[in-house]
DNA sequence: GAGTGGTCTAGACCACCCT
DNA sequence: GGGTGGTCTAGACCACTCC
């Protein structure tokens, strides 16, 4: 009935997931359409439904399987979007540039504290800010959320172009230049809305990128998160010789 | 008994895990320290044991927890390296100077193919390569998984250096010049032995550099993969407005 | 030997979707 | 109504660690 147990695999769920990602990579079950069900799948296997369970629920926090209560468990679609990170160029005039169609999408606005661990390197102010909101999609899927960070003092009309378009664009829209960009990108999981927007289980990590936007007035000052599912996004950058600094170009010792 | 369903969790599994998140982030439960057994935290809470190991397991997915069967459930010690992408220094280097004790160890020479998916962005050669593997210890704690893809004809005293440390440092000790290092960050389901140098289950997602550096010998481009945890690192760079390009710089449109 | 987590199973109930 | 996945439970067995 069943050929499992070939792989390195220690345990029955293990043996299953194998299988499982096998067939998705050799295009058995293909992106977008739905695998068997728990129940066809237990029996084809010889293992408890339960088990299978098990498999397809570790698939799915790896981001391969996406499964809907009442219609069944779908093979994920990849595409993913490679955000140039080292170019002054907006997420949504890098993504139209790549061939997506993207839009964005005022979530909220509020007055909130930046509480987040990572984002203490970054020395944030410890004061409530505005906190502008929004999800970037690329061909009606979202692939970024976006919290950005404004010191509250800021000019009314000035936030309203943050809630329309993004950081650099409304920056420029302003004609404040910017001086310094300083970002990390860390991974950490999910919470709450996150969870939501993306589909995402169990507060599983998502690929972020904190970034500190200085600019030449002195009283403005970006901070901001953007969270991606990992499986949606990457960064790319690249460190021609010319610019670079650090212990290779100087005599080390 | 308990007081569980306060967070606005829709099952239990996801209250008992908030409940546990909230006493490892107060302080209840310490780093590195246990929490009470799956029977104890059964019982305190009124909940099926196995509802209790759900909410451990996802909680171990999202690196929170670290479970050693036999001895106990542990709260993970968080500590992390802010790995500085944008200067030319070497992993070591880097570690050494946030005060960790870094060190290397040798894995593995062999000759393979680059079949990551993510790495065809950069062109990587086709045919076989030599692959130097090894794992970067932070204060005796594995950080980095990194493997090196190396033409197969370069000389074997390179190819040694290659073992004993760092790609730059390698490079510096034979004089070699780097042009140009292009990087992506992203993030992929560890497999194999990633999971066991780690102890990270179900093919969670390492946040990952895969690197591409140029030299000045045209014979010489090392390929690269390195994967750490995404708890224990993440990446900083800076982004001077002199050095950059893109359309902010440009007149637009 | 008592305690730990890990695995596998069986069975029941729910909410949802589609026809 | 018959299918789907999601949740919760009970119970049994194993391998491991520590005393």
């Amino acid at each position: 009935m069943n050929n499992l147990q070939l792989r390195g695999a220690s345990s029955l769920h293990e043996s299953v997931r194998e299988e499982l990602l096998k067939r998705i990579k050799s295009g058995i079950y293909l992106p977008g359409s739905p695998i068997p069900s728990t129940a066809m799948l237990s029996e084809e296997f010889g293992v408890s439904p339960i088990t299978i369970k098990r498999s397809i629920r570790d698939l799915q926090t790896a981001g391969m399987l996406i499964a809907v209560a009442g219609k069944g468990t779908f093979v994920k679609e990849r595409r993913r979007f490679l955000r140039e990170v080292d170019v002054w160029l907006s997420s949504i005039d890098n993504a139209r540039k790549l061939g997506f169609r993207p839009r964005l999408q005022l979530l909220s606005i509020t007055r909130e504290k930046i509480s987040d661990a990572t984002m203490s390197v970054l020395n944030p102010p410890q004061d409530a800010m505005l906190c502008v909101r929004k999800t970037v999609l690329a061909d009606d899927l979202p692939i970024m959320y976006d919290a950005t960070y404004l010191s509250s003092d800021i000019d009314e009309d000035i936030v309203e172009k943050f809630s329309e378009c993004s950081v650099i664009d409304a920056l420029e829209q302003h004609a404040i230049r910017i001086v310094n960009t300083r970002l990390i990108i860390d991974a950490a999981p999910a919470a709450g809305k996150v969870e939501e927007i993306f589909a995402i289980p169990n507060g599983y990590p998502m690929l972020r990128r904190l970034y500190k936007v200085t600019t030449t007035k002195s009283r403005i000052t970006i901070f901001g998160i953007v969270e991606s599912p990992f499986d949606r996004l990457a960064c790319s950058l690249n460190l021609p010789a010319n610019q670079m600094s650090g212990s290779y170009l100087k005599s080390k010792k």
